[in-house]
DNA sequence: TTGACATTCAACCAAAAGGTTGAATATATT
DNA sequence: AATATATTCAACCTTTTGGTTGAATGTCAA
């Protein structure tokens, strides 16, 4: 469920602004295909490639009604992501050498 | 200095595995670019490259010192991402229709 | 100065990403 | 039954990505 391969497909998913765009018009709640679409200059079509990309990476959820189809947003994905990005940052937060990283950087900005 | 693209590149660089690894090689401190390199199965090219990437993302700093690179990690870049993803995350976990959300997740459980 | 070492540059390649247009499918509406 | 709507599928194109190999550059060491 969390396979490497999981947490490269969420990120890469969310590093296209598009992309990112649609999960926030979906914080609206649910939405149509063509709803999210609507905003944005390119085609349909494109639209719902990136909307497949979202739903590859589970970052969105498809509710099919009839021809409509009903896509909302789903948490888990970008849980895992926060993880690895927090775990990365407080591994170098808590790092000895910090101090010395703070020392080298403020002799850089000196120049 | 944290205009989307800035934010694309980020996301974009950590979404590889590979690259994902070399900045966590880089937490035991400082590394030069064969020494980044040595545990991988690719050529030292492909890694020079990946490395590139993390700088032009600014995920990485290099230090010249004679014919060394030495390289380092630079924490920003995954703040900001951090941020967004952060922001993304407390926006819907506040959001009122998390009740409907959760019953329907339960809902779809039960198949 | 000759040779080894650290690294990048350049050219190339295959695969993936991101877009387009046009046709197909399935469901509603009249 | 005929038409309109919602969506995807398929083919195509261009750019980017991630890798390769071989040559170039710059620095250190004999």
């Amino acid at each position: 469920m969390s396979t490497p391969q999981t947490l490269d497909r969420t990120l890469l998913a969310i590093a296209d602004p598009t992309r990112r765009a649609i999960l926030q018009r979906l914080s609206s709640g649910e939405a149509r295909v063509t709803e999210v679409a609507q905003p944005f200059s390119m085609s349909l079509n494109a639209i719902s490639k990136h909307i497949l990309v979202l739903e590859r990476a589970r970052l969105v959820k498809r509710r099919r009604v009839g021809r409509e189809h009903f896509l909302s947003y789903r948490s888990e994905p970008l849980d895992t992501a926060a993880k690895w990005i927090d775990e990365t940052r407080n591994f170098w937060a808590s790092r000895l050498d910090t101090l010395e990283k703070l020392l080298r950087e403020e002799d850089e900005a000196k120049r």
